[in-house]
DNA sequence: TAGGCCATCTGGTCCT
DNA sequence: AGGACCAGATGGCCTA
């Protein structure tokens, strides 16, 4: 059966629509369009019923019979009810596609701002990337499941680190986008980096292994680093809750008075131990600007910049999977979940 | 090549 | 009347 491209059943144009079909040859449309060809392109394709058939030289006949209705071999369809047709006026038609231009041009806008909402909302998600976007829908499910997740993690008191987490975050999406969440989510010490960071430059001199270790220890319920498009006061309106700022930012004390931590300093990667990093080629190398970039907060902040050079850039291979993570990926924006569970103690014992 | 994703056009509906 | 919003249709691009 063929598909009925426009009009709701039972409208006459409907009918007159799918009788009408023409499909014309596509050829012409090669090269770039602009929206103004592609408005006018759409409005002289449809069917010789339809109002939009405004360019056609032969209007001024068709109204003359514009009571008379199509249909196939000259068949008379029975007669419409209701307000009779107004006459399609060349005054008319030209006020119908300017209309209907406008219409195009506002409905792209608001689009596009629906596309800027999501990038937004993509920049705030546990795995952001510039180069390997989540889809529209994935990022709704993800951004469904984050607040899910936190919210579990508020009332049950449950790690981020679990696996409960991990699952919650995962729910109903896809397998590549799973992967993507999992990998970010890997912690644990990174042996395996190590040895591969070995393998490629040699032995280590003291900043690469600086940057080895920190790369290697994102410790779970670390206080942790400032996440600008993450702050945890964005995430989580709650009386007396601060997120943290970098610059008050030690590894032993927290802005808000959490308990402090003896161990190493949280660096700001939470990078899998599991990512056997590869060397791309610098052309490759598409970091973010994104100001929770591991490579903006290493170079704005503790670290020289200089000793970024050491870093395994480009892409980390996530293990048995074909999916790549690129490095601009910013997994420091997950560490948000550390500051949330770091906070919870101070606002249960309120 | 099929399927997923996306941008765009379109007509209908509701609201101002 | 015109704008915002919506859902259906369509074609292009990309990837497995």
């Amino acid at each position: 059966m063929m598909t009925k491209p426009f009009g709701k059943p039972g409208d006459v144009t409907e009918l007159v629509s799918s009788l009408g079909w023409i499909e014309e040859d596509l050829s012409s449309q090669d090269g770039e369009q602009t929206p103004e060809m592609l408005d006018h392109y759409s409005l002289n394709r449809r069917n010789s019923c339809l109002p939009m058939d405004l360019g056609s030289e032969d209007m001024e006949e068709e109204e003359e019979e514009e009571d008379g209705e199509c249909g196939l071999d000259g068949e008379k369809a029975p007669k419409r009810r209701g307000p009779k047709k107004k006459k399609m006026t060349k005054a008319r038609i030209e006020r119908f596609r300017a209309r209907r231009v406008k219409a195009n041009a506002r409905e792209r806008t608001r689009m596009h701002g629906l596309n800027d909402a999501l990038d937004n909302l993509r920049q705030v998600m546990p795995c952001y990337s510039k180069t390997q976007k989540l889809s529209k829908i994935e990022t709704l499910r993800l951004a469904r499941n984050y607040i899910w997740a936190l919210s579990d993690v508020l009332e049950s008191g449950q790690s981020t680190e679990s696996h409960g987490f991990l699952e919650m975050l995962c729910k109903g999406l896809s397998q590549p986008t799973s992967n993507l969440v999992a990998g970010c989510l890997q912690l644990g010490p990174t042996a395996m980096l190590l040895s591969k960071l070995d393998e490629k430059s040699g032995p280590l001199d003291a900043v690469n292994a600086q940057q080895a270790h920190a790369l290697s220890f994102p410790s779970p319920g670390l206080p942790s680093p400032p996440y600008g498009s993450m702050e945890a006061s964005h995430l989580l309106h709650l009386k007396g809750f601060k997120g943290a700022t970098y610059e008050n930012h030690s590894p032993n004390e927290c802005s808000n008075g959490t308990p402090p931590y003896d161990g190493p300093l949280t660096p700001p990667l939470s990078i899998s131990g599991n990512f056997a990093l590869k060397q791309e080629p610098d052309a490759e190398r598409n970091f973010t600007s994104h100001p929770t970039h591991p490579a903006h907060y290493l170079s704005s902040h503790q670290y020289p910049a200089s000793s970024m050079s050491g870093l395994p850039q480009g892409h980390a291979l996530f293990p048995g999977s074909r999916y790549e993570l690129p490095l601009d990926i910013t997994f420091d924006s997950f560490a948000a979940p550390h500051i949330v569970s770091s906070q919870i103690g101070s606002i249960y014992n309120e």
